[in-house]
DNA sequence: TTTTAATTGTTAACACTGTTCATTAAATTT
DNA sequence: AAATTTAATGAACAGTGTTAACAATTAAAA
């Protein structure tokens, strides 16, 4: 069915437009400004065209949060060709932190805003597809180095979410404007940094006693 | 001046009220139903009077954050007869994991939501006095386990604000619905009191190799 | 005590927001 | 060509924070 089709693949480009205009405007403008009218204005719709395509704001607000997860995910793939297990945790704690620092509104959206979580409990479904995906891969790592012998293998879970944990909360009250108010403003990279890698370290050395 | 004296007693006690009627606000109705027109029909006043009291909204939240901060703060001056710092860390980390679960709302307002820390920003004042209560109250109890050379002592800052970022962490990721995602949403509270042992005591482990 | 001044409170309005419904325009099928 | 389905819209609703103009009350000065 050739109309068939090419009405879907319209859809599917409308629903793009509406995403790309929704991205650049929390980009630019900040998440205050991401309006429905906005967008329309965009897109060169009305604002209610918007509601054919999505079913409402929390759910564009989701769709982008799933981008922002694969994003992070397809960065896990690129350090197949590290072997060290340990060095591996670090890269992806490094590049997790850098992705807060330089997308802080996709960070927001992803891990801190509330609308997307509404939206994805109305869903009802089993689990958290792209968090899950990120979360998986990290608990990956930390059973290779458990494998290996690198660090003592109680609780990879606890482990895990612990490690994320401690990058989420320095991130989050960065993005939140609290961490300025806390610690020294011009070593923020720095201190995230380091805390990323006395956990790690403290990790191996408890291991090495 | 009896007269000035009753006038400020009587402003006072109105912005009490409109505190007031915030904290019932947030704590019933939720967050999203804080508005000027919710807090004035409470107080039985028109919505404009609000602002004869408080600059403006964020004005208001923010001054329900310094509060916050204070039940925390106060909470910490009980732990005085506790002598074992490590003890005084574990059960300041276990109020700080039952504040955050018992009054969301007041932990989001403290340390998520932006417009307290707009507000703050505009003040332009040194430091943010009610959280840094807390945080130097935190830095002296990792100093006095530095000191009895229950930790070792490299940092204080980085071993503080790290201590805090993980149950922050774990905290907002539960605060704004992630964490039941992530993991059992049955032990939220044993997985937070876990992660907080498990980092104390690697520390402390890390400390006897 | 009366008049002026300052404080306190309110009403109406502005410019937004997400969202829904009835209606119109366009495309497709009969 | 007519009927039907699909796509898009304009107007409206109920809400938001906030401001400006105005009225009422209270305190100070004449």
């Amino acid at each position: 069915m050739g109309i068939q089709e090419r009405k879907e693949k319209q859809k599917l480009e409308i629903r793009k437009a509406i995403l790309e205009a929704s991205i650049k405007l929390f980009k630019e403008e900040g998440f205050d400004n991401v309006s429905i009218r906005k967008i329309a204005e965009i897109i060169q719709y009305s604002p209610t065209t918007i509601y054919l395509y999505f079913k409402d704001k929390k759910e564009i607000l989701f769709e982008l949060c799933e981008q922002g997860f694969e994003m992070i995910y397809d960065f896990t793939d690129t350090l197949d060709d590290i072997h060290d297990p340990v060095e591996k945790l670090k890269k992806m704690g490094e590049f997790y932190i850098l992705f807060g620092l330089n997308f802080p509104e996709y960070y927001d959206l992803m891990l801190i805003q509330e609308a997307p979580m509404i939206h994805y409990s109305d869903l009802k479904l089993p689990d958290w597809k792209g968090a899950n995906k990120v979360f998986n891969r990290l608990k990956e790592f930390v059973q290779d180095c458990i494998d290996q012998g690198k660090i003592p293998g109680e609780n990879v879970e606890l482990i895990s979410i612990t490690l994320w944990s401690t990058l989420h909360g320095l991130i989050s009250l960065h993005v939140r404007k609290r961490l300025e108010k806390l610690v020294d403003k011009d070593s923020i990279h720095e201190t995230m940094i380091k805390s990323l890698n006395w956990t790690i370290e403290s990790l191996i050395r408890e291991n090495q006693k």
